[in-house]
Formats: C-alpha cells, structure tokens, sequence
DNA sequence: ATATACTTACTTACTAGAAAGTAAGTTTAA
DNA sequence: TTAAACTTACTTTCTAGTAAGTAAGTATAT
C-alpha cells in the first residue's frame, strides 16, 4: 500500500470518529509516520483530502447498488436496496459517521460527485418504487423521504451504539435493544417494503 | 429577556448551524452584544453553555411529548408521538441540527440529563408499542430501532433541505421532490403504523 | 558509460491566525 | 458599600498551511 492510500485509510479514521474540524492532520500524519507536509505532497489542503476519502466510499458505494438493478421483483428490489446498503455500512465502518455527520451539516460541504452519486442511488430507488407503482403493488411514494427512512436509520443506528446503552441503563425492564446492526438489516427491509406497499 | 437567556439562544442558533467546533463564542459573543467573558461570568466553559442549550431542548422535547400518554389507542398514539416529535421540531428549529450532529457523533458528549430524558422518550415508545403488541395490533418490536426510523428520518429530513436540491438538479424526471417537513410527518406516521402492524 | 538536468517524495523549521480561556479592573444597581 | 454583571487586555494552545531544502531515483545528452 503506497503512502498515499495509508494516507486516505488513515484519514478516513480520523474523519469518522472525530469529524472534518477535530481530525487534526498532525495526528494523522503521525499516525501514518510521515510528516505533515507529506500529506500536502499528496493533497492540496485539508478538504482535498477528505474529499478523496468521502468520493472513494461514494463511488464505492454506487457501485455496490449497481447489483440491485439485477433484481426484478419490486418487493424483492427494495429488500435488496436495503440489504446492500446496509451490508456495505457493516464492510465499510468508517462511513456511516462520515456520511451521518454531511446529513446533520446539511451536505454543505459535499463535493459534487459525491452528489452525483447520492443521485444515482435515489434514481435506483426511484425507479423500483415506480416500477412498483405501475404494478400496483406500491402507493406513490417521495423516494427522497423512502431513501433517508432507509439510510438514516441504518447510519445512525451503527453510529449510537454507546447511546443506546447509556439509554438502556436507565430503563431496566426494556432488553434486548442491544441488537446489532447486521440483525436490524433484515427487519428493516421488512418494514420499509410494508410500509410502502399498497 | 435576560443576557444569559440571550446567550442561549444565540448560541442554539450557531451550534445547529456550525456545530460545536466551528461555533465560535467570540462571533456568539459579539452577536448578543456583549465580550467573550460575559459568556464566561454565566457558562464555566463553552461546553457548560453548550450542555444548558441542549438539556433545555430535551426537557422541552420531553414534556411535550408527555401528552402523547393520554392517547388511549395504540395506533393513535403511534401516530401522534411520530407527529408531535415532528411539530417539536418545526417549532424549535435549532434542534434538528443539533440532535443529529450528537447521533452523528455517537451521543459522545451528550449530557447525562439529556440521555435521560431520550430514555423517557423512549420509555413512552416502548409503552405504545408494547400495549399494541399485548391487543394483538402490533407485532413484536425494538422500540429503539422504531425510534431512530422516526426521529433520524424527520430530523434528517430537516437538516437536508439543500441536499435535496443538490441531488434533483441530477435528476429531471423526479419532481415534487421538495416536499417540506410539516408535509412529510402524517406520511411518516402512517407508514410507521404501517410497518409495525401485525 | 557517465555526467547533467530534472522529478518524486519527502523533511525541517517556520508563520499566521483563530479560538478558548483568564486576571484584573470597572460600572451599575440594590 | 458591596455584590452582580460586566469590560479591557492578555496568555496559551492548537492547527492549517508554507518556504526552503534534500536524498534518491530517472531520463537525457554526449
């Protein structure tokens, strides 16, 4: 892995547990065991480089959805969309809080390909809910509103771990809510194509 | 209104627009009118004033959720915690930024005071959604998941006004897009009564 | 073959500015 | 007159970003 990768892998720690402001880039250049002008060898400031790390797990993103346009079912299509997102979140453990963080700052810093792909996947989930719709087996839905029941719950239920178990402390007789996020996957699916089916 | 009342709602406005880091008390200060240390004869420190926006929010978020207890059934009830924790939110509009920068961040910093009053909030949920399952209405749930699919959909609906604009602009064909909050909380609330239904 | 010019991938040592926080003095109101 | 509610002027710390230098390798001209 050269330099520069070490560099991203690092830096999308960083970004993940600390956000854009907290990461500092002397502690992530020691880390790596380089000196902070080695990652301006490699990029140009700061939000160069976490637009490299938040475009790589976009771009990385999109494609993984891609393999959901191979589902034919409408239902099964939507099962699928949630299943693969958040199956990625489980690989990919650093963007759940990247990604939670640009929501809560209302992606006013999210460069535009990532965009781009964020539509790309709303164009996915579009299209099973209209397909869906034609068939009668779905009402007419906002796909933005579907999209961000689906994403949020799923980033932020990864990102409140410790909250759930500060909150869990103070109510006895509730158990069990310590679920992992590969168990709430399936459940979700469930409810969302419930939720939107005619 | 009282100076100290003042610096709390300047600085509500700031946190939910720049988050903690980026809220700069020398900007909040010299937007109420007063020098840094003002803020710092009433606050010990940033975090303390901090810490006095949030848990005056919570506790205003749970005593308004509290007439949601006297909704008999459960569905009903249901649906009016999903609307009254939507109306919170258009009426407090610093809290939606400001709750989800804290899931974002996994609840790290959030006081105590303010996990237990989630947990209250929580406890309500978990009420509802456990009397609808004992009459044989809902099925067998995690309050917490039910949760975070309410208040992270609605709070990140909120946050995500521009995004949605950013991700039409890609996408022609999908229109009424921009749906605004106050429109999306009766949708919520019956597709959440949706999904738990047995 | 080998000296020269040039590039890559850094390091050392530094600047500038922002922001939190404080010590000590001052005004104001009861 | 004395306590509350400040202001002025300051320190400290952190961090993004830069200027200048260098070791090691590569291409090129002779």
């Amino acid at each position: 892995m050269s330099k520069k990768e070490l560099i991203i892998k690092v830096a999308s720690k960083h970004f993940s547990e600390y956000g854009y402001d907290r990461a500092s880039l002397d502690v992530v250049a020691k880390e790596v065991g380089v000196t902070k002008p080695a990652i301006y060898y490699h990029f140009k400031d700061k939000y160069a480089l976490y637009e490299a790390v938040l475009c790589s797990k976009f771009s990385a993103l999109l494609e993984r959805m891609q393999s959901v346009y191979e589902v034919e079912e409408p239902k099964d299509a939507l099962r699928a969309y949630v299943e693969t997102f958040g199956n990625f979140l489980l690989e990919h453990p650093c963007f759940a809080a990247m990604f939670a963080r640009e929501l809560a700052d209302g992606a006013k810093n999210i460069p535009q390909s990532c965009t781009k792909s964020l539509s790309q996947i709303l164009k996915l989930l579009s299209t099973i809910l209209l397909k869906g719709e034609e068939e009668g087996v779905f009402g007419k839905e906002n796909p933005f509103m579907i999209q961000l029941m689906i994403v949020s719950t799923l980033i932020n239920y990864k990102t409140t771990k410790k909250l759930r178990e500060g909150v869990v402390m103070n109510l006895a007789d509730i158990k069990n809510i310590d679920i992992e996020l590969k168990d709430i996957i399936e459940n979700l699916a469930n409810k969302i194509v419930k939720a939107v089916q005619c």
